[in-house]
RNA sequence: GGGCGAAUAGCUCAGCUGGUUCAGAGCGCCUGCCUUACACGCAGGAAGUCGGGGGUUCGAGUCCCUCUUCGCCCACCA
């Protein structure tokens, strides 16, 4: 065969559009990514952070799932048995918010269709898109085990999510309680402190005067940024051992706007310092207040609706909202009570006040801190084997310093309040007997009172925080609480890939959940991943506008190109940065590099094809050492340079894979194979591939191991490109990269 | 208010345990080349007082202190 032939079979540039759709298809078809449980073999597992289900892939995804892949791949090879498992995440708020979005073009909400049909009408959308963002995983060629895909809705992980609550309950660590908790009004459910977002504003510090009663002229002033809330004041607080403020202690303001006496309260929380050293009490609408309200038994009124709007409470002591600012919403009111202040003589000065103010995760709204009944989980137990852990070693993180946040965060832990007025999730397991009054959680809906035997019940209206599911994630999918043989082999996990914003959400929760249900560490690495940002350094968003699509760049230079650029260009820890304005510059390395990779296995192939019909490269001793001339000499050189550089590159690209250092890893062996191999070796040993030249088998002994050894070190990285080339080999014909010795 | 990270070539970044991979890579730029694997390429080249200042050391991008500028996380001063 001629090297015309060749070319004309393998193009000079490498087109990875019609290979790599194909090249996935037959791994699917053939299974390698399927484990299975060798009792003689060790597992390595990685569980993915399950997307949402109505997710597409953004880029950060795509850094994080190359990132697993390439692991996954590589412990495969090393001959692990290696289980990647695959699956989504019904993401509770998130998911009804979108549904609830495309009611509203149809001028209808959730309450328009009942819960029943909303959650009928979530699922069909759910079972519409959920598939999506598995299948855009495929397109960048994860090597998941598909067969053993898990959503957190699945009915078996439900029943592992029902099972956790009721357990919690039964040890007395899940409790119902009364407090302020962060409230979203657009989404009209609980938050957690955790889904309740950190936000600096540019606010104002207003100062109210509360007339002092039985002492005309006289008056307090407070002061606050959220006047609005004054209508739910119940009292005034001062510091107990302040003098400037002592002698209010025991007297009674009036509250501006209505006919409400509140008494002054001496309290430790107050900071003398701050404002005006007077505060004023909203026990309903702040949590600070709220405990002071608890210490001195204060009426604790709530002067909002759910959503927000101004809404009296019915006090005993007298009308609190104006009835004409019921219904307003909380900005409006705010405004509006301002103006009234104003006209009554009442605000005070106004000063700029930069202060951080919560936000809904979800929807960006301002969090309204509301009194309300919620079910929470107490944490100090669960915490405390998972900081042990991690001080003992028994968990690391890379980069370390990661270690230090989530040893923090367990060490201030705080309870989680896990219930949320939504209908999409998984229900409480709670239930009420009417005739009773007997209350408890259970395993399974129950038909009749536990108690009484009174068949009234009825079911807790509220659902489950998302992560309350996803916190069982690496167990839950393997069958928990069943004690099946996926559980048993597979479990406890490995290692963990994922982006820091989700340590406290979902990291720190799954190894306190898998210590407290299995005894067990869920895995013994988290990899933190680095941010994808912009050359601006803004974190790509939809809002900015500023992603880009993993797809749209699978489309235009292949996934592997894509693969690749990721992950030699994330260093460990660091954020990545690309250019969505220029994809061509942001993703030649990768496209560059498969070429490079392309055309060295093109001539490497020309050469064995030339010469042996039979596939194998001929093993004739024809090579060094045999003439001892000079010029033979410098080819056996050349020969045992190339060869030692493969040894240190080998033992270089597998030190960084098990230290993490991927990017080192890739780089390695981007360096071998274009500096080395392809630049230097290639062209030392063109002279030698002419005709019959002497020394010609050898080199082309040495161009096969060089390349062969290349395209396994690469296949974790580049995976379509290499089993390409790998199974165009001669011998190698039908054999797969996927499961080749690594 | 606490904590953490970053600052190295025009751009994006490596540089791990101070010292022969220490001043590097990719992209861009300049000069030659369609040399029969690759122009998504080859050969060569220009380009940085390693943010400022101080210190430790025989020796400092590398360790310490400090300042500046960005970024992130945590936090119940209304």
């Amino acid at each position: 065969m001629t090297d015309s032939q060749v070319t004309t079979t393998l193009p000079p540039q490498y087109r990875p559009d019609g290979v790599e759709t194909p090249r996935y298809h037959q791994w699917l078809a053939d299974g390698p990514f399927h484990a299975r449980r060798d009792t003689e073999n060790a597992p390595y597992v990685i569980m993915m952070p399950p997307p949402n289900v109505t997710a597409v892939l953004h880029m950060g995804q795509g850094l994080n799932n190359a990132l697993q892949d390439v692991l996954i791949r590589f412990e495969r090879m090393r001959g692990r048995e290696a289980l990647w498992l695959p699956g989504t995440d019904h993401a509770g708020i998130a998911t009804q918010n979108v549904v609830e979005r495309l009611l509203a073009t149809e001028g209808l909400t959730r309450f328009d269709l009942g819960r029943e049909a909303f959650v009928e009408r979530v699922w069909a959308y759910v079972r519409e898109t959920g598939q999506t963002i598995l299948d855009q995983l495929k397109a960048i060629g994860a090597s998941c085990d598909w067969d053993r895909t898990r959503f957190t809705l699945d009915p078996d992980y439900s029943r592992a999510v029902r099972h956790t609550f009721v357990t919690l309950w039964e040890e007395g660590l899940v409790y119902r309680g009364h407090r302020v908790i962060h409230w979203c009004p657009r989404c009209v459910t609980a938050l957690s402190d955790e889904e309740a977002e950190f936000h600096d504003a540019d606010g104002k510090l207003y100062q109210i005067d509360y007339p002092v009663v039985g002492q005309p002229g006289r008056s307090i002033t407070v002061a606050t940024t959220r006047p609005e809330t004054m209508l739910g004041d119940t009292a005034i607080a001062v510091h107990p051992d302040h003098e400037r403020t002592a002698w209010a202690i025991g007297a009674r303001v009036r509250l501006p706007l209505t006919d409400i006496e509140l008494p002054v309260v001496a309290d430790h929380a107050v900071d003398p310092e701050f404002g005006t050293g007077f505060v004023k009490v909203t026990p309903a609408h702040d949590a600070t207040d709220f405990e002071i309200g608890e210490r001195h038994d204060l009426p604790m009124p709530l002067i909002m609706d759910p959503e927000g709007r101004m809404h009296d409470p019915g006090d005993s002591a007298g009308t609190r909202v104006p009835a004409d600012l019921v219904g307003v919403d909380r900005d409006a009111a705010r405004k509006l009570i301002l103006e009234r202040l104003r006209a009554e003589g009442l605000l005070g000065k106004t000063e700029p006040h930069r202060h951080a103010v919560r936000r809904c995760y979800r929807c960006g709204t301002v969090v309204e801190p509301r009194l309300s009944e919620q079910w929470f989980v107490r944490m100090e137990p669960l915490a405390r084997p998972a900081l042990e852990a991690y001080r003992a070693g028994r968990l690391t993180f890379v980069p370390e310093r990661w270690g230090g946040v989530y040893e923090n965060w367990l060490e201030g832990i705080r309870d989680w309040n896990i219930s949320r007025q939504l209908w999409w999730g998984h229900r409480i397991p709670v239930f009420h007997c009417e005739a009773c009054g007997e209350e408890w959680a259970d395993r399974e809906d129950p038909a009749a009172c536990r108690a009484c035997g009174g068949t009234a019940l009825t079911q807790d209206p509220d659902v489950l925080d998302t992560w309350f599911s996803s916190w069982l994630w690496p167990f839950a999918t393997l069958g928990w609480p069943d004690e099946t043989p996926d559980l048993a082999y597979f479990y406890p996990g490995h290692t963990l890939v994922t982006a820091s914003e989700i340590i406290f959400f979902w990291v720190a929760r799954m190894v306190m959940a898998g210590y407290h249900f299995l005894g067990e560490r869920p895995f013994e690495t988290v990899c933190i991943n680095g941010t994808v940002r912009d050359t601006e350094h803004r974190k790509m968003s939809k809002s900015l506008g500023n992603g880009i699509d993993p797809l749209a760049v699978v489309d235009s230079f292949g996934a592997d190109a894509l693969r690749f650029t990721v992950i030699a260009g994330a260093a460990v820890g660091t954020d990545v940065i690309m250019d969505p304005d220029d994809l061509e510059a942001t993703f030649a390395p990768g496209r560059n590099f498969c070429n490079k990779l392309w055309n060295v296995g093109r001539f490497v192939l020309t050469n064995l094809e030339e010469t042996d019909g039979e596939g194998r490269s001929r093993t004739v001793d024809d090579g060094p050492g045999r003439g001892g001339t000079g010029e033979e000499g410098e080819e056996a050189l050349a020969d045992a340079w190339i060869l030692s550089r493969l040894e240190a590159t080998t033992a270089e690209v597998t030190d960084a894979m098990e230290r993490f250092r991927l990017n080192d890893a890739t780089n390695a062996a981007y360096r071998f194979v274009w500096s080395e191999l392809a630049d230097w070796y290639l062209e030392a040993a063109k002279p030698r591939l002419r005709g019959d030249a002497p020394g010609g088998a050898r080199a082309r002994e040495v161009l096969r191991l060089a390349l062969e050894r290349a395209l396994c070190l690469l296949h974790p990285v580049v995976p379509f490109i290499t089993e390409t080339l790998w199974q165009r080999l001669p011998g190698r014909e039908g054999e797969s990269l996927v499961t080749a010795p690594w």
